[in-house]
DNA sequence: CTGAAAGCGCTTACAG
DNA sequence: CTGAAAGCGCTTACAG
């Protein structure tokens, strides 16, 4: 194999000199068109690319997004959050779309992202996915902010005004999830997700369902509140702590849709039926939603314009350009499993 | 922000040369070991980071993977083929426990991958996931082999011995997969899935489920063969076809979940029962296979040992170590589709 | 064990 | 419009 062309390889064969190769293959208005075109055209039939490396120590910038997948560490890869993995294919494409590479990792035993992405040099910003437990992580985003890294990240509204947070409305997707609920007629609906500071989005989208019962005159019982992590199994095991308690219910809102599904296993395994006995609104519109029994009703998050949004925001940011929180709107998507429709 | 700390800052005070502090940060034997820590001391409570783009340089690597997904570009992020997704989660971890790291990238339009990443600098490597239409793409497997080009592709076995491919035994999968129905009690055996040499993955599969036919003095009955995709929309459209013909069967086994879980909508629709009516197994064992309703009967391909293997096999392309083609095991995954358990 | 120096392949002020 | 030259921040042969 013969050795990469380099553009003194190019400026020998086109009979220039190397400065003005790379100012041709940059397109520079400097050079004369004809002479720039001819570059061009020389440097395609060699082959040749510009060397990353060489152009980014000289420019120091990267060219490069760095995306940092939370979660917490499991043994078993399918337990990857469904509703990231959508994330990952819109931010994947946005960012090639504008013209930068995307470094994915997932969660870091790392204490310094600044130090291991921005001071190596190896990406010019960062955006963090499912980081959403502000109490445990609040010290790393501290840190984030003191060394003035260009970061975004997915999720609730952040108290510190410095971070640049971008989510959806979980308020919002909650209340229109209970209000549909209430519109078809049910009263004592069931909330199944942690309502704790730990999950800042859960929380939320369980205040959105208190704002929407309190609006309907219904007071939230708080005995129908079961506290769930984001799984199968945990909505399994919530729903079942919910007909333990003989608490009387009509219908169950479950704070993202693995947890609906979970939750919907246990009501049948009783031989309760969904949504002829009980109704059920998942969130997050995952994949599976649309292909469950019964289809789940869930809070669509627009994860295609949410993934370009944040990489927008983390250029901007690294553009230094003024960029603010924004809270994305949700929707409704309903399906089988509210009882709306029946196939 | 005061300006990032370079080697030479380190350098300064520690009162060594920048030579030093460079062979230090590597842990090299040959600075005196006090030295040497008392540098890695000082380069922590700076923050130090070696600049990657420099010694990449330098070195003229890039520590670097490149992984790219090849799929047919849609619109919509959630038709990601789940059971890549899966494999991502592996690919990112054993990539980063060789110190590597890894950029993601979905199907390019580049007609050049081995200029846009190797000759770039960008990568040392790159894993092709999904690449699985020898047909249409052979000519661009043609020019990454012509350039050197370290690779691993996940897939059915290449004639081209130059190709390093590794994939999961479809021919076996296949096989176990039929041989379970047929201990089953089950002679009319439906297959769902393209059997041409696009697929070069699901016609393994066919042919493994004829081969298992075979052994049991069955042929294979080629009406109930009908072409489909890996969608849950071309699964249900594929039964339906196989309804329609009337051709009478009694399980069907499916080229993947997705298949599965389209046939099983199509079967529902019609009134059929799975597994009382209609046995069905299906193939790949995504996350949402235990959601299934039924449960899905699925061969799983081990995602998690998948992944390391493809790492370490373009790793070791990349030292220049002896690799060859590998064919990974599957598994039977009995759940209740097939009708062996009746929940 | 340590330092001075060359050089990886670019980009870009500076001079013409 | 073009070229000669400096320099980005490292790593590593070479010399001591």
């Amino acid at each position: 194999m013969t050795s990469k062309a380099t553009s003194i390889d190019i400026a020998y064969r086109a009979g220039v000199s190397q400065s003005t190769v790379s100012r041709a293959l940059r397109n520079s208005p400097l050079v004369n068109l004809e002479t720039r075109q001819r570059i061009q055209a020389i440097a395609k039939e060699m082959n040749y690319k510009v060397d990353k490396n060489a152009s980014n120590l000289r420019t120091q910038n990267s060219l490069t997004l760095a995306l940092l997948i939370c979660e917490d560490p499991t043994n078993d890869d399918s337990m990857i959050n469904p509703f990231f993995l959508s994330m990952l294919g819109s931010i994947t494409r946005a960012t090639a779309r504008q013209g930068y590479d995307l470094l994915v990792s997932f969660q870091q035993l790392s204490s310094d992202w600044h130090a291991d992405y921005e001071d190596s040099n190896k990406a010019d910003g960062i955006i963090l996915l499912g980081y959403g437990d502000y109490v445990d992580y609040a010290h790393k985003l501290e840190t984030l902010i003191e060394k003035n890294t260009h970061f975004v990240i997915w999720g609730a509204e952040h108290n510190n005004k410095a971070v640049l947070s971008i989510g959806c409305d979980n308020h919002q997707g909650g209340y229109i999830a209970t209000e549909h609920l209430l519109s078809l007629g049910h009263k004592k609906i069931a909330f199944l997700g942690d309502s704790s500071s730990h999950s800042p989005e859960f929380r939320d989208r369980y205040l959105g369902h208190v704002e929407a019962l309190n609006k309907a005159d219904i007071q939230a019982d708080e005995q129908l509140q079961h506290d769930a992590f984001n799984t199968e199994a945990s909505g399994y095991e919530a729903a079942n702590a919910l007909l333990d308690s003989s608490v009387p219910f009509e219908a169950i809102f479950t704070a993202s849709d693995l947890i609906a599904i979970g939750a919907i296993r246990a009501l049948k395994k009783r031989g309760v039926l969904v949504p002829e006995h009980i109704a059920v609104v998942g969130y997050d519109d995952i994949p599976v939603a649309s292909f469950a029994n019964p289809a789940l009703t869930t809070v669509k998050q627009d994860t295609q314009f949410a993934g370009e949004i944040l990489v927008e925001s983390v250029l901007k940011q690294i553009r230094g350009e003024e960029v603010s929180q924004q809270l994305l709107k949700t929707s409704l998507v309903v399906r089988n499993s509210c009882g709306a429709n029946i196939d």
